[in-house]
DNA sequence: ATGAAAGCGCTAACAT
DNA sequence: ATGTTAGCGCTTTCAT
């Protein structure tokens, strides 16, 4: 690839010309100028930007770590953030991640300007490992994290309250068996996730016993749910609320559902989490919580730009909408 | 951040000895590899890669171009591939690109080792354009590109015969009015499209006319193939027979010959592409083509580390399998 | 076995 | 208005 050099050999001028010229700054010739456009066309010119990250210490490159690209969510935050970064000049690198911190910091090597978190399995301990490196850093987030080292903003979703709505209206409609689908594992994760813990408030709220209501761990895809929700069926004495943590795992719940030969929602109501494209097209279609992620995606940037920028910024909690369906 | 002089300085030793140490190159003392350990771990120092790769000329960051990754297929390409680049060694930049190519150009800047195309939208003049910057480049395509500069190897998804099958299948249950959801505008790219010229094969090999079988071409995503199979329905005659470009389209398509009150697949077949998780929960279960997106993944790195290791690789076709479910 | 030093391509302060 | 130059953090050759 040709250099900054062999552009200003052939213009006949200093590299630094070349530098004023392609970044605008200090001033050139329009004769000079004539001639550097003229060699960068020539050559196929385009600045190394490992260079210049390197000498003006800061790589305008941001970090999108996902653990989970194949969920519907997170493929339309990658789409939407990728966006607005490049708009604004940044150019986003993408990791999906499970529990590899190790890839993270080495990411973290190519100095990235900025780092969002779009996971529910980098833990606490993990975040603060990274939070050590000083890069300002945001979380998109359905957990209840305490004490995170303030150079990461959280975004919460706040998918605690949105479960917890669903729980009432199905509790409303006359359900008392209730399932919740969660994406996390039991234990640890599980008393932070905003979505289980809104299954458990509801539940109790609603004077139900949670020890009756099944949760269902672990639940990673629409194959997966699919499954669990046979089984719970198989078993007899199946819920007739089946609450999942997303509209993929809603989906699969649907197919085992329609598979037991029971209708949805006459014998058994569904709901997801996301309102995806596939909430709006399955059959039934889903009842569910809308997060706008454009709009995720455009808070995130902002508040990007604004730490990049030195300011402080407050976490944040985005409220979300239940989109009422066929399916509840 | 700490840089491999203060490491180097807490440590007692010479910037070199670090470098040596952490690259595993040259030779270290056992006592000095423990002091420099120490001083790495206090620090926490992490090798500036922007300088690494400034130096060593390769940056062993991989470019991945896709225009939809809202679509499972491409939202597994990029699971699958950035696994696999991990593991050895290579981080993987994501584009999600509809026709910038300025886009990838500036990302070039960033002196990717290699570029992997996942995208249905980039043209011929633009490969070209790309071509240029002399990077060992891959496109994972279902397009019949000829004279395409060899610095780009092409793995090619044999969807032509794939949807040809299809066809042959549908005639067979006795369709005789078919149509085709194409991804692609009409025009010049639908002429080398593989999905849309393996339909109008397959409905001339049957002996039909390809003039009155409806081709509709810009299906983007599940809502808007909902639309424009609605749309068909409502204008009467409709196909009894719908082939879909992908998975999401025909979910999209289910669901509007179900609100008509029509039947899958007794009034109506429908088929989609990419057998995604989406194509086994769906009621009913879509019968599409199979396409191991792991294997495709796999095989597109190996041919990257060929290419990267200055090996020549010819074009590659990958066959598909028809899976055989509800919808037809 | 270890260190000094050149240089990767660039920016920006400084000199002219 | 344009050029010279130091230095970003690193690898690697060459001396010691």
């Amino acid at each position: 690839m040709a250099t900054r050099k062999d552009v200003a050999k052939l213009a006949g001028v200093s590299p630094a010309s070349v530098s004023y010229y392609v970044n605008n700054s200090g001033y050139v010739s329009a004769e000079k100028k004539e001639k550097i456009q003229k060699a960068i066309e020539e050559l196929n010119y385009r600045p190394n930007l490992l260079a210049k990250s390197l000498r003006s210490q800061e790589s305008k490159q941001l970090l999108l770590v996902c653990n989970e690209i194949r969920n519907p969510f997170h493929a339309e935050l990658v789409y939407y953030t990728t966006k607005i970064a490049y708009e604004n000049g940044y150019i986003m690198l993408f990791a999906n991640v499970q529990d590899d911190v190790d890839y993270i910091e080495q990411i973290c090597g190519y100095q990235v300007s900025g780092i969002i978190f779009a996971s529910n399995k980098v833990t606490k301990e993990q975040y603060d490992r990274i939070a050590k490196f000083g890069i300002p850093s945001i979380t998109i987030t359905s957990m209840e994290m305490d004490g995170l080292d303030p150079i990461i903003t959280q975004i919460k979703i706040d998918t605690e309250s949105a479960i917890m709505n669903i729980v009432d209206v199905a509790v409303g409609l006359g359900h008392r068996k209730l399932s919740f689908l969660a994406g996390c594992p039991s234990g640890e994760q599980a008393r932070i996730d905003l979505k289980t813990r809104g299954f458990i408030k509801g539940i109790e709220k609603n004077g139900l016993h949670i020890e009756e209501q099944r949760i269902i761990y672990n639940i990673t895809n629409s194959i997966n749910a699919y499954e669990e929700v046979k089984r719970l069926i198989i078993e007899g004495n199946h819920p007739t609320a089946i609450i999942c943590a997303n509209d993929a795992d809603a989906i699969g719940a649907l197919r085992a559902v329609h598979e037991a030969g029971l209708k949805v929602p006459d014998d058994v109501v569904i709901t997801g989490v996301d309102n995806t494209d596939n909430a709006v097209a399955s059959i039934p279609s889903l009842t569910t919580i809308d997060v706008s992620i454009k709009m995720v995606s455009q808070i995130t940037l902002d508040v990007m730009f604004k730490r990049l920028d030195g300011k402080h910024q407050d976490d944040i909690v985005i409220p979300t909408k239940l989109i009422r369906r066929e399916s509840m």
